[in-house]
DNA sequence: CTGCATCCATGACGATACTG
DNA sequence: CAGTATCGTCATGGATGCAG
């Protein structure tokens, strides 16, 4: 019983990508940031049906890995926007693809 | 700009997409197979650390998505080959754009 | 050689209640 | 408003053995 890499089993960097965005909303909510800075409040009304344990999670994932930025304003009641970062930027091609081979796949069935 | 109706399981094709290559070995399967033709022995090998069920499952899913064909030799040992379905080709684009994204994400941190 | 059956561990995901 | 804190479920993935 060997373990080969504990630390991480990504072998090639596709993996990582996947990874990334690979989380049951993270593509949902990035698509709701390429179009602008969105509060968590707006994240929560558009994502129908995720909580918001989710959804601070996931946030907070994609903040971990540097794609979204967390802007918070220290006022009461509070508000926190959040807003793609330049890496998160250069995902939108790769899920522009995706979007477009999601669609020509439903057309061959 | 489209809404997505989050009611429903799959509702942005996005997702679709991801549901196709997002399985654990998924994306490494496909990288061997854009490569040539591969007996299931030879994927078993390439992919060091997946069991024969999960190769056996996966290569399943990705047959039913219509991804990849299935060619079975009638022979004694049995003989199976796996290709790249047409639709299977198309999604070379979208893993080499993830390879690159994830090459620039590993520079970035 | 290829692949199915079975059992099982893990963690991702979710429901709900509570808080500064 | 924007989160935590628990607790529970269930799909995913893995170990092992058997079979054609």
């Amino acid at each position: 019983m060997e373990k080969f890499d504990t630390s991480e089993r990504l072998t090639c960097s596709v993996e990582i990508t996947l990874k990334v965005i690979g989380g049951r909303w993270k593509v949902l909510i990035l698509r709701e940031l390429f179009v602008g800075i969105k509060r968590f409040g707006e994240l929560h009304r558009a994502l129908h049906g995720i909580t918001q344990k989710m959804l601070t999670q996931q946030l907070r994932e994609l903040e971990q890995d540097g794609i979204i930025n967390r802007h918070v304003y220290l006022q009461v009641p509070p508000k926190v926007e959040y807003s793609l970062t330049e890496l998160g930027e250069t995902l939108k091609p790769i899920l522009d693809a995706m979007h477009e081979w999601g669609l020509k796949y439903l057309e061959n069935r």
